[in-house]
DNA sequence: CTCAATTAGTTGCATAGTCAACTATTTTAG
DNA sequence: CTAAAATAGTTGACTATGCAACTAATTGAG
């Protein structure tokens, strides 16, 4: 467990990462326990594609804020899984449109259940404004990082 | 870049990996911008050797909040780029004994300059008081999620 | 129209993480 | 004292991530 001592602790960049660890553990979890084979970070393409029906890679890749490379594995990830197909775009043969199959069409609910019930978990023994203040700092940080780490955009 | 549209956005799970992934890239920019060739979870590994000098795998693994089978691979790393030496215990011959060579010692003040510039960046833009408030937030998430994930310890 | 620049996706390489199974060693219960 | 339990580390299988280099297709400048 973490002892939290490190000079690091002041340090918004590494608490965040041991906030996250933690989180993607727990959630991993309950989703296993409630018998759903799917890592958080497909959880999250499947989000976009439960959202938009239907989507690119690159689209998904801005979405979910990672690179197209981890998306292409991803999404093969998901493919094995038969949640979602694959097939290139009549329009534009770059592009392959990623859709999503019955199963994945299915898993939805019982998917954001998990997903509602260990956000509430969570938050629960969190003051709603600190909560609030929290979600905002971290949106920020996002998004100036991602504005310097890839110039415009 | 990360739209941050999702309904995850309001899940403190999800918010901290999105801005936990951003912050891991940008310090991994900056140590490799600085010639360091270390990455962000091996820094953590250094940190608790040059705060302690001497120390086993398990204990680091304690420290840094991660499973020991994730240290013995940084370890390995860290090995392999001789920044540590690594030798069994005389006293307990399961344990070993993790120090650091001097090229490892030398790395200290850069690395930390690196982490104290970054830091710097990310914080700038955000209020102080907001900023104690989400460094409490998380901690207390790592907390009472390993406790849960980990049974006691 | 054509050639250069851009865009979408894939693959190889290096790193990181977890879980489960395994070895070796030490501790402890009876 | 000895056999069972606990502890430290390693390894294998699977997943995830980013960067660089590459292919294929499209766009755009001249």
């Amino acid at each position: 467990m973490n002892r939290c001592e490190c000079p690091t602790d002041a340090s918004l960049g590494c608490m965040t990462n041991h906030a996250a660890y933690a989180a993607r553990n727990y959630l991993t979890r309950q989703l296993a326990l409630n018998g759903i084979d799917m890592t958080i970070e497909q959880f999250k393409v499947m989000v976009v594609l439960w959202k938009e029906g239907t989507s690119t890679q690159q689209n998904i890749a801005d979405f979910v804020g990672k690179d197209k490379t981890s998306v292409t594995r991803l999404i093969a990830g998901l493919e094995k899984r038969s949640l979602i197909q694959r097939a290139t775009a009549c329009t534009d043969k770059r592009c392959n449109h990623v859709t999503l199959t019955p199963q994945g069409i299915a898993l939805e609910k019982p998917t954001m259940d998990v997903l509602a019930k260990a956000t509430q978990y969570i938050h629960q023994e969190i003051d709603p404004d600190e909560l609030a203040i929290t979600l905002r700092v971290l949106k920020q940080m996002c998004l100036s990082l991602n504005y310097t780490s890839k110039e415009s955009e």
